[in-house]
DNA sequence: AAATTAATTTAGATTTGTCTAAATTAATTT
DNA sequence: AAATTAATTTAGACAAATCTAAATTAATTT
């Protein structure tokens, strides 16, 4: 497999990112999610098409080939096994692995990866709750759904949260909210949309509208 | 402490290691060093000196000034932690760890590093047997000795190994050298340079000039 | 010391990734 | 449908890191 500069790489997970949730995506948008000028966006987009990396037709927008798919989980799978290990090795802290592994990641050698896989234990998913591409690049889709959108009294446990800052992760601690977590949602306040959810053994208490949106879950057992 | 490119810090480092035998380090010992131009090293040089770790006048050769030096224990440090943490956790070959840890090095985020220090119980030594700045960019100074210099029956150990290709490795496995392997050197042979080497609990035996050059030792207890 | 050779530096070009400002295309309003 | 606005692309410039070829300085020979 060839390589790719950390621009390029970039550009590539920010796409596959984007894709997930959009279908098709647009220079502005990502321009917006990197940091930089559309017109930077423009000249990238070029490039990868011509690595055949990305469908891209002027002013249509693009989507990554099934090659830049491939691509994007390598990229990914580096990512999030680094940050397992620094959550789970070194002890950082929830909120504090991404930031470290945006520089990892961009060490792209096989067999460190798979070594590094493999000393880990082969993990499913990382810190955030993300699942984690095997070396083939094969990734468990667990239909994660956004707190606000679980029925009420229906099980679930935690996946994931969205926005990874330490004001969040004080909150969760507090809360005794983690990835993992068993969780039903009792009432839905309509005033404020707040909601107020149970964990067993615990007294149901409740959550804010910011917190909700950015807690999700998978249906559990 | 400021921040310097990839190419920025492969100049340092091989300025670092070219001065350790050298004293002052010329244009084109550098460019053979790093596999570039005399031209190119020219221009990082001016750059270097801008940025005051450097201090050359041209035409003159150049040495680090003690930012310089700080920088360059900074970057050796990461270099020989990442050795370490490959070779003893990831169960990466001696001959294997140098190539990775290049990469890794470049990634400078001081709590990953001290963090990854004590993770690995603050090794002093990387699996070649040179010494880990810890870190405030302190080393050990051990004074080694090339093992041809080693006066007969001295005890000594094995400290470090030169020219690291898989073929000397293979040597010195199947000759049971390793770093910290106790020795005594027999007798020496003008006629080839070849050395009679004893380690305790086996028979002498003999080992080449070309092996004996690249062995490096510490006077042993 | 003049001539030759070696080492080093300068000048100018190239590539990658970025930018601003202008031009173009698409979408929306009236 | 023409005009306006928004999104996108093009054109041209810039900084970093490199290169080749030419010019300069230092070292060595004769």
């Amino acid at each position: 497999m060839l390589n790719y500069s950390t621009s390029e790489e970039n550009y590539i997970k920010a796409i596959f990112h984007l894709q997930q949730s959009d279908g098709n995506v647009t220079t502005n948008e990502l321009a917006n999610e990197l940091k930089t000028k559309p017109a930077s966006v423009t000249d990238m987009m070029k490039k990868l098409k011509a690595k055949k990396l990305l469908n891209y037709q002027p002013y249509q927008g693009f989507r990554l080939t099934s090659d830049g798919n491939k691509v994007a989980l390598g990229i990914i799978r580096r990512h999030r096994l680094w940050e397992y290990f620094l959550a789970e090795k070194l002890k950082f802290t929830w909120d504090e692995v991404h930031e470290v592994a945006e520089d990892l990641e961009h060490v792209t050698n096989k067999k460190l990866i798979d070594k590094l896989d493999e000393f880990l234990g082969f993990p499913r998913v990382d810190p955030h709750g993300d699942p984690i591409p095997d070396a083939n690049g094969k990734i468990e889709i667990s239909k994660k759904i956004c707190l606000t959108e679980l029925p009420l009294n229906t099980p679930a446990i935690v996946s994931s949260v969205s926005d990874q800052s330490s004001e969040i992760l004080e909150l969760l601690e507090h809360k005794k909210i983690a990835i993992g977590t068993k969780l039903e949602v009792k009432k839905k306040f309509d005033f404020d949309n707040s909601m107020e959810i149970k964990i067993r053994q615990q007294p149901p208490f409740t959550i804010s509208k910011q917190l909700s949106e950015n807690i999700f879950v998978t249906h559990g057992s």
